[in-house]
DNA sequence: TACTGGAAGTGACTATTGTCACATGCATGC
DNA sequence: GCATGCATGTGACAATAGTCACTTCCAGTA
C-alpha cells in the first residue's frame, strides 16, 4: 500500500486526514495490513488488548455483552474511525467486541509501533487525544440519550445518527434490520417496528423493503428533543 | 504552592501521580490556583472550552441537562482528577457542567499552557491519553448498566461505584441523599427509597440517618451483576 | 412453482418504573 | 418549645415498553 492510498482514506473521514507524509509512512511501515470477512471478529471482548486498529474499508459494529447476557451495540465504524485505542492505551482487557458487517480491511498497529510512532510525531498523540474526545462526547451523548428519553425521541436520535449529512433522499448510512436498529437504539424489535409504523403513518419515515428512509429530517430532529 | 504538595496531592488518586519535578513545576507555574465554594460552577455546559481543570481538594459533581430539561449526573470527581479535557481538546462546547459540593480547589490550566506543557513534557500528553481511556471505559459502562440491568442491579453498581475500597464499615465515599442517588442511578426518589427498604430488610445496606452503608458487600456484588 | 427461513407486522397481556399525593421525621433557628 | 423546611417513607395509580404468540411477507433455491 502505498502512502497516499492511506492518506486518501485518511482525508475523508478521519481526524488523521492531516498527518504528514512521514507520518503515514511509519504508519504504513509499521503498521500490519488485515482482511476481515463479513461476521469476523475484529477485536474481542475480555482480550487483552496490545494493538490497535485503523478501518480502512468496510464497517465494523462495536458491541458489548453484559454480565447478564444482555448485548448493547455501541456504534458502527466506517473507515477512518480508530477502533481499540482504551485497552492499548490502559493496559487493560477489552471491553466491547468489534465485528465486520461486510468484508473489511484495517491497518494494525501494536503496542511497541504505537509507541515509537508516538514518540516520533508528536502530533500523533494530539490527534489520538482529539479521537477519544469525539468518542467520550458520543458516551455521554447515548448516556444522556437512555437517561432522558423515552423511546420515541431515542430512536429518533439514533436514526439521525445513521443520517447521511448530504442524504439523497434521506437515505441511511447502514441499512439495518429493525432487530439491529432495537439493538442499537436499546429497544425491542416489536417496540421499534410500532414506532416506525406511526412515524410512516405521519410521512415522517418511511419504510420500504425492510429500509428506513427518512422523509421529514426536521420533524425527526424535533422529536430528538421532545420531552416525550 | 509547592511541587512537593502538588505532587503529593497527585500521588494520592491520579494517573499523574508519576509526574517528575520538571512536569509539575510547569503545571504549577503554568496553572492558575483557583478556589470554589460549595455549590460554585467550576465548569459551564455550553460554554466554550478553553481550560482544563486539576482537582485539588474537594468533590465535584459532573451533571448534564438534556434538551428536554432532565437533568443526569455523569460522575463525582475527587481530587486528582482532571476535568473539562473534552471541550479543551476537541474545541466544541463543554458537554456537562461540573459544581462544586463541598468548598474545592483546582489548578486551571489554558489551552496554551496546556499545549506547551503537552510539547514540553511527551509523558503528558499519554498520561492525559490514559486518563481519557479511563472515562471512556467507565461511560461506557455507565451505558452498559442503563441498558442492560433493570434498576435493582444498576442501584447496586452505583452503590459499589461510590463505595471506599478499604472500606471501614461499609461506609461510602459521599453521602448522597436519596434523590441525589436518584439522579446518579437514573431512577425516582420513590423507587430509591423502597429499594433501599428492601434491601435493609434483607440486610444488605443499613439506612441510618440518611446515609447509606453497605452490610453484605458480597450480596451487593452478586445483585449487581443479576438478570434482574 | 412450491418450500423454507428470516424479517416484519400486530394484538393481548405483563412488568417495571415513574408520578402524585400525602404522612412522617428530623434538624435549625427564633 | 415551636415553627419552618427539607429529606424520607408509602400507598394508589398510570404509563411506557417488554414479552409472547402468532400471522404475513419476501427472497432465495430446490
Amino acid at each position: 500500500m502505498k502512502a497516499e492510498e492511506l492518506a486518501d482514506i485518511l482525508a475523508e473521514h478521519s481526524l488523521f486526514a492531516d498527518c504528514d507524509e512521514a507520518e503515514l509512512a511509519d504508519l504504513i511501515l509499521r503498521g500490519h495490513f488485515v482482511r476481515y470477512n463479513k461476521g469476523d471478529e475484529l477485536i474481542m471482548q475480555g482480550d487483552p488488548g496490545n494493538s490497535l486498529l485503523i478501518l480502512l474499508s468496510g464497517i465494523a459494529r462495536t458491541s458489548m455483552i453484559a454480565s447478564n447476557g444482555h448485548e448493547i451495540v455501541l456504534d458502527y465504524a466506517e473507515s477512518g474511525q480508530v477502533l481499540g485505542e482504551i485497552a492499548l492505551l490502559d493496559g487493560g482487557e477489552r471491553t466491547a467486541t468489534v465485528t465486520a458487517i461486510e468484508p473489511t480491511s484495517a491497518l494494525s498497529i501494536t503496542r511497541e509501533a504505537f509507541e515509537d510512532i508516538l514518540e516520533k510525531h508528536k502530533n500523533m498523540a494530539l490527534r489520538l487525544l482529539k479521537v477519544m474526545a469525539k468518542r467520550i462526547r458520543m458516551a455521554n451523548s447515548m448516556i444522556e440519550g437512555d437517561r432522558a428519553y423515552t423511546s420515541g425521541p431515542r430512536l429518533a436520535r439514533y436514526l439521525l445518527r445513521l443520517s447521511v449529512v448530504g442524504a439523497e433522499e434521506g437515505r441511511l448510512k447502514l441499512d439495518l434490520s429493525q432487530s439491529e436498529l432495537g439493538n442499537f437504539a436499546g429497544m425491542s424489535r416489536e417496540h421499534i417496528n410500532r414506532q416506525l409504523s406511526a412515524w410512516s403513518e405521519s410521512q415522517i419515515v418511511a419504510v420500504e423493503s425492510g429500509k428506513v428512509r427518512i422523509l421529514d429530517h426536521a420533524m425527526l430532529s424535533h422529536i430528538a428533543e421532545a420531552d416525550s
